[in-house]
DNA sequence: CCTAGCTACTTTGACGTCCAAGCACTTTTC
DNA sequence: GAAAAGTGCTTGGACGTCAAAGTAGCTAGG
């Protein structure tokens, strides 16, 4: 996590001062709140690894786990969890090997496609995920000292950024607000 | 960049729902706004080495050279780099080694603590970090597709989080807007 | 002085991400 | 039906991040 003294002054809005300076002024916004994104990530990401790390899981790994979790079947081709976390297939490659070397999920292959193998979270994957989802929600997701109001216009800001880069499409024109 | 068919739905708001629908309402709103704060990172951050990759640089090589770049003398210690930039000193030696290997930067002995190195941006590697942010700027800070008011907003709230988190501490209460 | 304790940086190792290639198994096409 | 094209997953390589351990060099306390 880095824990080191705060600066004394907004490390992102002295960025933001200098590309004025330097008649960039039209971007400066832009990369201010791109380097924020960047920023807060690592932060909250920080948090959540650092409950996650003693349970064993990475924020990639349990992602994985609960969306299988929340499968009524308990199974996923591995295709579609990279579809669903947005997630390069290499990647979903590289999780399910270690879930599996913990035995959290079982790879199964496809009753009637030979190229496609299935992810199966196995009831040690179940315990542990929720085991992981208490503890992330006491600890993390519930204190994020924001007010409601923020965080609800946050995720309304960064929902439509997501909708913008292609992500999703909402059927109706939710997720904006003029 | 993953580039998928987009879904036809928001995933984090599917998985808010499923975290309403298990009795972990109170910590739902949390969840989405870590989760969707990874995910937008993942998107800006993808953007940024897209421009970058034809430039020979990474989103964290060009940080580190934009810092030396606005600085008076164009060196600093690698820790203070560290501190700045907020990530751990290990990916501050390897971020100059790689540039060092590209000529963009050079590693100097501190005059007076020998234990002190600094970092010295090169002709070179000044002329890239303009470069690179000439692009930038033209290609994805300057069109964010989000309006001023939205930038604004999502902007601060993000400061609000880095504050909170120990970024940094601002002399006044600025940041916040009660 | 000289040892004990910091500090600053590097090294090594574990992970995660992406890209590019490679394979194997469909589906299409003619 | 056989070749061509498409899909799904795995492999290997390049990078970034952090944690922990190791190595100099600085600074205090006795």
């Amino acid at each position: 996590m880095v824990t080191k003294a705060p600066l004394s002054f907004d490390p992102i809005a002295e960025a933001h001062r200098q590309w004025v300076d330097h008649d960039w002024a039209p971007s400066a916004d832009g990369m201010a709140l791109i380097t924020s994104v960047i920023r807060v990530q690592q932060v909250f990401l920080g948090q959540v690894e650092g409950v996650l790390r003693p349970l064993g899981l990475t924020f990639a790994r349990y992602e994985l786990l609960m969306l299988l979790l929340f499968t009524r079947t308990g199974m996923l081709p591995l295709g579609k969890i990279g579809a669903r976390l947005q997630v390069h297939a290499a990647s979903i490659t590289n999780a399910v090997d270690r879930l599996e070397v913990d035995a959290l999920v079982q790879r199964r292959p496809h009753p009637s496609d030979g190229r496609t193998t299935l992810a199966h979270i196995t009831p040690l994957g179940k315990t542990a995920a929720r085991r992981a989802t208490t503890q992330l929600n006491a600890q993390v997701f519930a204190k994020l000292s924001l007010s409601a109001t923020e965080q609800q216009l946050l995720f309304s800001g960064l929902q439509t950024v997501r909708s913008r880069a292609g992500d999703f499409t909402l059927p109706l024109d939710q997720g904006r607000k003029e």
